[in-house]
DNA sequence: GCAATAATGTAGTTTTATTACATAAAAGTC
DNA sequence: GACTTTTATGTAATAAAACTACATTATTGC
């Protein structure tokens, strides 16, 4: 795969290294890029003052096996440049339209996330979670929601895990822990003070220190192995919410991952968590 | 803009409609999108044992002018990176596969929820909750991990929340509730007997009981507003991950919805929460 | 079982893209 | 500075692809 990188930033580049009749034909697709998508080659060919052959070596050039294949290749570009473009909801927003917004703003995030996923520190961190003899699970405002169901979620695994929001017992947790205590804070900032410090205390003791939070924050600075994520939240205008999403994926990763490495053996113990819950349920339509 | 939604989910939800031939075509895509985009009407068209009109028909019918525009709405659709349909984790799958995968179903999983919102539910729900003297927000389980984020959330609108996870409690709350009390009911599977049991309850009373939940639950049969949310999951195999996402966004939308109704007058006390946190932080790089 | 309607395919037409070749421009050589 | 070689560009013919009109085949309703 030569076209990794956009090909509207290529063309651009390349420009220096182009003949006359090919600069015609970037410059005619680099004016109007989503125009060019639509257009045959005769008419990209008029744009450009060009022969119609020029075009078509042109496409070439650029790794594509012939002008088709070229305006999908641009297609694809124009995408990425404006898929991850959030719409922010505006005080005359209708029903129709606030609700889509929200959706398309917590699907890109995911999206962007999930381009910059940080597999060496997840590999870590699932190695650290599996071999921990007891995880707890810190985090505070928004993020004590996503501590809980991680512990909901990681308690299936037959993982010793805790959850606390109160700091002080926090900081009495972190002060007193030993071999095999893994702390795992989650926080957006990775600037929340109480949090910081009980990182501090945690990690002045022998236990690992984990944490899901934005790379170079003072948090970070305190843990052994730190998930990086960078979302952008326009928290000025409304509440945190497509951060919290993509730290909840980022936890089910890791649940899955500690679950891969288990292997198979493991789900018989998932099978009787879920058996455990059928008498709480009442029966369903097909069933 | 019909076409604001993706292409790959346009057509698996499209599929009940759809006639042989093109239920064919629509297969012959789904197979292998990717394929599809490179090929020519004749290829697709033998692939799918229609033809070629036929496949012209069906791009039209998707709102292309024709097979070409149709194959590069396709390709744009396949660069939000997304199928449609969701990838189950394998055994051996390794770490640079099962992150992306575990991304990819939870955007696909709001991607669909996305295209079928219950706009009116969403309209009433607001309302009510707008309208509330007091909302409780019930789940167990996952459920109650968004329970909490949902009461963190409308809390910052000052609104009078509580959540409650402990069965007993629901069940006194919603046994002695009155006018202005919402209960706002959480649950994937709306089958779970203590939570319908309140809601019963609590549906007794003059109070107002909302849930998010399977269409069709008896948790529904419970409510006066029901968003129904209909997000496949497969439990089985693992745990209860893409619903709870679609359960969140969907509160957010909430959320968004009443502050919208509340109107601009509003915002100043958004603003004053926001400035009680900033001495909880570090100050961040920046400023 | 027949008419009416919808669905699908066939064959011809038009549009679009590609190739082979010719001409023109540029660069190098004596 | 004219000649050769190389490179660039365009013209015209060819091939491929897509579309349209129409015929045929299924499907539905009576």
């Amino acid at each position: 795969m030569t076209s990794d990188t956009n090909l509207l930033t290529q063309l651009s580049t390349a420009m220096p290294q182009l003949n006359k009749s090919e600069i015609k034909v970037a410059n005619a697709i680099l004016a109007d890029p989503e125009a060019a998508t639509r257009s045959s080659i005769a008419v990209l060919a008029a744009a450009a003052a060009v022969s119609e052959p020029s075009v078509n070596r042109f496409c070439k050039r650029f790794g594509a096996t012939g002008f088709p294949d070229f305006k999908l290749k641009l297609a694809r570009s124009l995408v990425s440049g404006v898929r991850y473009m959030s719409r922010a909801v505006e005080p005359n927003d209708s029903i129709e339209t606030y609700p889509k917004k929200l959706f398309d703003n917590s699907i890109a995030a995911l999206m962007i996330a999930r381009d910059q996923l940080p597999y060496s520190a997840i590999e870590r961190a699932v190695n650290h979670i599996a071999q921990a003899r007891r995880v707890y699970f810190f985090g505070l405002g928004t993020s004590a929601a996503v501590a809980r169901d991680a512990e909901h979620k990681f308690f299936r695994f037959n993982i010793p895990v805790a959850t606390h929001t109160d700091p002080l017992m926090q900081r009495m947790l972190a002060a007193s822990a030993g071999v095999g205590d893994l702390f795992f804070f989650i926080s957006h900032t990775g600037r929340t003070r109480v949090l910081v410090e009980a990182a501090e205390l945690a990690r002045k003791t022998e236990a690992t220190v984990v944490s899901l939070t934005a790379p170079g924050s003072q948090l970070a600075a305190q843990s052994h192995c730190t998930l990086e994520l960078t979302v952008t939240e326009n928290t000025d205008e409304y509440l945190p919410m497509t951060s919290r999403l993509v730290q909840l994926v980022m936890l089910d990763v890791l649940a899955v991952g500690v679950s891969l490495q288990r292997g198979e053996g493991f789900t018989p113990h998932l099978a009787r968590i879920k058996d455990s819950l059928k008498d709480t349920r009442f029966p369903s339509e097909d069933g």
